[in-house]
DNA sequence: CGCTGATTTCACATAAATGAAACAAATAAT
DNA sequence: ATTATTTGTTTCATTTATGTGAAATCAGCG
């Protein structure tokens, strides 16, 4: 979910010269694309493929575009799937409605594909906004994120790559508890089998490497006994 | 950034009508309104206030909002905070332009209040989404699920995971009596045997945690006679 | 009152989770 | 090919959490 290069869309859209003509300027822009014509493939596809982004048409055979976005803003895993509707529908009214129902945008039929890839960017943009910085700080404990280094005050840690994902994931979801599960799917590459202690080493090391830096920082990594790991730089001096 | 209630909003707008018209329509709607009319004030005033969304018309007296715009881009401060072009400009180049350049939504004028306000409720579920963590609280006693930490004021509470389980139940289903058994189905695991005297146990563990920090906080968990117990915020100081 | 059953409290045994360290396999660097 | 680095596993020590029994206390009631 952090490492993905190529975006995917969902394009769901009973016409399929609609979803064509998306699927090649999607295409073109540089993004991968899905696509389903109801709400029944839409749901499949997005629980299957979780797709970075939907742009959702209202009329749908089987059910509109409204109740799949109600749907999607229920469930814990969809929450924040970012969803632009994208539809005939332009009435002030029905505007208000998406937009309220969870949609990030909604844009009108007919569109202008161009704006729509500007929108689509400006979306992306701000999703990825809060969370994806080049430079994570936590007082004076700096993780860059380009040039994969990680130094507090005027001294540099040397950490393996684990390491390194760990603390900016954690430092990137701050004030959080995860379990070893969690920090497995996604720190890890998908598919592997590691055992949850292994997460434990990891955790020592990079306590360990804060710890030799500055003590204090030691207790950054809290342990949530029972639960997992929590990174947390509010009760810090 | 977290914990603001009102948002602060800034109008930027060199039309005094158009600013007195979205400064009360934004109002009403409950937030709180700065007002600028050309590019020296607008910035005087984001470095100052650092409004939690800025509302930018394109042309201005002594620059254009573009302008302004690349210019908060730039500054770290700045970089993510909100922008909606509010604008006559409706050609498509300048949409993708106001777009590409940073803005989180473009609307033209003349445009609904209505939709603007859907919009801007949109906008900043979306930068909030990430980082909204789910809290319950009764007076200074506060449990975040999340981060999985329990706080009272100052002072942090450490208390076992069945003990963290079971505040947490309570605090979610105040002023009810539940039976010792109905406690066990729905915090313990399933299928496990353990003795009810065993809940007893641990709400005399919570409610010792509770006390130390606060004496009054002791009966916050009430035992029903004959039936159990009840969480009970109502009679609190 | 004095009885009865329910509840609180405590101390303790056991179980579970975590930390630390050493080791071995895999990987990259030289 | 050799060396260093990184990674994952295992083991054992330690801490923390959990459940139980028994005594002490409390609430309600004839």
């Amino acid at each position: 979910m952090d490492g993905i290069l190529v975006k995917k869309i969902l394009v769901v859209d009973d016409e399929p010269a609609i979803r064509e003509m998306l699927s090649t300027s999607l295409g073109v822009a540089g993004f991968e694309c899905l696509e389903a014509a109801d709400i029944q493939d839409a749901y499949w596809l997005i629980t299957d493929q979780l797709p970075d982004l939907v742009l959702l048409d209202w009329m749908l055979p089987g059910g509109s575009g409204i109740e799949l976005l109600e749907r999607l803003r229920k469930e814990e895993a969809t929450r924040f799937l970012p969803v632009i509707m994208l539809t005939a529908k332009t009435d002030e009214e029905s505007i208000i409605k998406g937009l309220d129902m969870g949609a990030h945008d909604y844009i009108t039929k007919p569109f202008s594909p161009k704006e729509l890839l500007a929108r689509i960017r400006a979306l992306f943009r701000s999703v990825e906004g809060g969370s994806k910085r080049e430079q994570l700080r936590v007082g004076d404990l700096v993780l860059e994120v380009d040039s994969h280094r990680i130094t507090m005050g005027p001294s540099v840690l040397s950490v393996g790559p684990k390491e390194f994902k760990l603390l900016q994931f954690f430092m990137e979801h701050p004030e959080r508890a995860f379990s070893r599960a969690q920090l497995l799917e996604r720190i890890w590459e998908a598919n592997v089998f590691v055992q949850e202690r292994t997460i434990d080493v990891h955790i020592r090391r990079l306590r360990k490497v804060l710890e030799d830096v500055n003590p204090s920082y030691s207790d950054l990594i809290q342990t949530v006994h029972g639960t997992g790991y929590r990174f947390s730089p509010r009760d810090l001096g």
